[in-house]
DNA sequence: AATATTATTTAGACAAATCTAAATCATAAA
DNA sequence: TTTATGATTTAGATTTGTCTAAATAATATT
């Protein structure tokens, strides 16, 4: 099957709409690919005969088994880069998204498992999501929350759901990384602020909306 | 300047073609690119609007200095992947060309420099042929010669001419790889052949066949 | 149930990159 | 210098992925 980086994006973000066996919309799928509802139509069409969706005519679309395959064969790739990326050329979270999107076209399995090999098979990307091993098959994620949700004392930083620069210069200048862990020392009910103490360093407190914005997970 | 993967590899073979300044023909460029010169004439027409080079009709064309200026950066980034397929990833020699086409087409500069500094700012790429720098500086080519024109005793292995899987088996077989020291022990005017050793190994004799493939500098 | 609204598809067009076949130019040979 | 040959360009078509505008289907509202 020779896909174009065009039939991979739809494939991927057909994927990624999903999340479990939803049925996708052509209007979904065109607001997620930045393009024109008739467009994804075209593409509908295309996928179809090539059977890698099940689309019939104004009844959404969900990725054929083949597609889903293909689909996991992209996100493997997708965040081994992510890893690549800021594991070993020390890029932070937000700028990696962008470059493993193009990175992620070279179909090459034999690069594909070199590349998590290198890594070390890492089994998640630093956003915190899995990476699908060489047979497409998922680990489970990691029974993540956010910070204010968390009911262990200890907890290690697994991702940031809001990638703003405002966020990510706050938790630079905070010290606080993926992976690093904290102790949660009070929850303050009157504005659902949260005092955490890094290990070595005085306690901070931080506001309910950045604890929302940071995925942790008991350590 | 936004370019198509297209564009840029007309760009990249017009360098390869040009060698200093020579005027590059429509049907070399069709040759090297695998299509028609009349493609060519198309994609001529658009390189000279954008000024990346220079073109008139009948005349052949040349790459201006900014098109000189993208060629680097494209060889730049090109060979920079090959570095880290072999160095990192372990790939050989002649399996890294392919990927190396696919990932010289992410255009990041930052992306480019940080790789660069990963692999320690290397100045040659697997093959002996010279990295242009950030600015698209090139050092000049290593001194090199075939195995059968060299006149030092001791030299080291830079680059290997000929891709077959032929060679590069027997070369696998003699531990003979880049950067491999070697001694030349004796030139058989008979029948061009040389003995050569490797250092704590017993010494061989290749033919003049596989001396000619082989690159090599003085140490 | 009839109508209004929204979602989706169709029809027709466009740009990029390519092709084939035919026409034109440049140059080497007679 | 005329002709023949090969290189190059033009003209017109094709494929892929996209678009707008109009038509049609599905769904919600009255």
């Amino acid at each position: 099957m020779n896909l174009s980086i065009a039939e991979e994006n739809y494939i991927k973000s057909i994927y990624k709409l999903q999340e479990g066996d939803t049925v996708v919309t052509t209007n979904a799928l065109a607001y997620e690919l930045e393009t024109k509802p008739a467009s994804v139509t075209d593409m509908a069409k295309k996928l179809k005969d090539k059977k890698l969706i099940d689309y019939e005519k104004y009844k959404g679309f969900t990725l054929s088994a083949e597609g889903k395959k293909i689909a996991l064969q992209i996100v493997r790739r997708h965040r081994l880069w992510e890893c690549f990326l800021v594991d070993k050329l020390h890029f932070s979270w937000e700028e990696v998204h962008e470059l493993a999107e193009e990175l992620e076209h070279v179909r090459s399995e034999k690069l594909t498992n070199r590349l998590s090999e290198y890594l070390g098979n890492p089994l998640f990307d630093p956003h915190g999501d899995p990476i699908p091993d060489a047979n497409g098959k998922l680990t489970k994620p990691r029974p993540q929350t956010s910070l204010d949700q968390a009911t262990a004392k200890r907890v290690v930083v697994t991702a940031v759901t809001d990638q703003s620069t405002a966020l990510l210069a706050f938790l630079n200048a905070k010290h606080i990384k993926l992976s690093t862990q904290l102790e949660i020392v009070e929850h303050y009910e009157y504005d659902n602020s949260i005092e955490i103490k890094i290990k070595q360093q005085p306690s901070i407190t931080i506001s309910e909306q950045v604890a929302k914005n940071i995925m942790v997970r008991p350590v």
